[in-house]
DNA sequence: GTCATTTACTTGGCATGCCAAGTAGATGGA
DNA sequence: TCCATCTACTTGGCATGCCAAGTAAATGAC
C-alpha cells in the first residue's frame, strides 16, 4: 500500500533535528490513514482508490466527463487515465463515447453498475472516515491541523 | 508522483462534515511536501526514494543487511524488495551475497558507488528537510503534530 | 534420523503511474 | 483556402508494488 520511507529516519548523523519525531510521526500517521482508506474503499466493493475517484467525479457531473477534465479533476496524467479507464471498461464500470462537439475529444460515461457500486461505496467509506478522523479530533485538532498545513503550504516553493 | 485523491471530496453530500476541510488539507499538504521530498532525492542523485531507503538503511548497517530485515526496515514486500534490488544491482548500487550462516538467506551489501551516492543525497536532503519543514513550524506547531498525530493514531484500528 | 512446517527468496502475473512518441482532429493566421 | 500548431488521446516502455505459487534450506516433533 504506502511506505513511511526511511527517506529521513536516519539522516541525523550530527546533530538530532527537533522536527523528527513530528516530521515522523506524521508520515507514519499519513500512511496508516491512507493505508485503511485504501483497504476500506477496496472491501466495500472491490474498488481501487483511483476506480473509486472517477466514480465519484463522474458520478458528481452527473454521469459523464470529457478525459481530459477528468484527468485533472483525479489528478492523473492522460496516458494513466487512459490505461485506467480500459480496466475499468473491462470491469464494467465505465463507457467511453465519441464527443458529438470535438471528434478528438472522449467522453467517459458511468454504467448502470459502476454508480451502484460508487454510491454504495461512499455511503461506508463516509461513515468510516467519520470514525477515524472526525469522531477522533475536536475542534481546537481541527483548527490546529489547519493553521499548521497553512504553514507548510506556505512555506513551500511554488 | 502522488494525488490527493478525490476519495473523500466530494462525499458530503447531506451533512457537511465539519472535519473535512482539515482533513483535505492534511492530504493535499502531505501529497505535495512528500512529491517535493520525491522530487529532491531524484535530483540530487537520481535515486527514487525506495532506493534512497535501501542505501540509507544499508549504509548505517555498516554496509549489508539480510534481506528479511531490510524489507522489514523499509516497509517492502518480499517479492518487492526482490525486484528492487535486481533494478539496483544492474545500477551497480548493491550486490548479492549469500549468507554464510543460513543458506536460504541473502545479504545485501552496497558498493562503493551506492555509499557515495547516498551520502552526498543524505546531506543536501536532510538540508532541504530542514528547510521546508523545520525552519516552517515553531515548537508549538510540532507539539501540536505530535499530539494530534498521537491521538488519530490511538483511534485507528489495531 | 525423518518428515511436516516454517522461513527466505524468487518468479509470474497484474495494477498503477509516468514520459516520450505517434495519430487525428481543430484552429488561427497569411 | 492551406498549413503550422495545438489539443486530445493512445501506445510502448519502464518503474514500482502486491499477491500467489514455487524452490530450497532450516527446524522441530517423534
Amino acid at each position: 500500500m504506502s511506505s513511511v520511507g526511511a527517506s529521513v529516519v536516519d539522516v541525523n548523523e550530527d546533530e538530532s533535528a527537533r522536527w523528527m519525531p513530528a516530521f515522523l510521526a506524521l508520515l507514519r500517521t499519513h500512511a496508516r490513514l491512507t493505508d485503511l482508506l485504501e483497504l476500506d474503499v477496496r472491501r466495500i466493493g472491490g474498488l481501487s482508490v483511483a476506480r473509486f475517484d472517477v466514480l465519484t467525479h463522474l458520478d458528481m457531473a452527473g454521469g459523464r466527463m470529457g478525459l481530459s477534465d477528468l484527468a485533472n479533476a483525479i489528478v492523473l496524467s492522460p496516458s494513466g487515465l487512459s490505461k485506467l479507464l480500459d480496466r475499468m471498461e473491462v470491469s464494467g464500470l465505465v463507457e467511453r463515447q465519441p464527443d458529438p462537439d470535438d471528434a478528438r475529444s472522449t467522453l467517459a460515461t458511468i454504467t448502470r453498475h459502476g454508480r451502484a457500486v460508487v454510491r454504495k461505496t461512499r455511503r461506508h467509506h463516509h461513515a468510516f472516515l467519520q470514525q477515524i478522523f472526525g469522531d477522533v479530533l475536536d475542534d481546537r485538532d481541527l483548527a490546529d491541523v489547519m493553521r499548521i498545513m497553512a504553514r507548510l503550504d506556505a512555506g513551500l516553493p511554488h
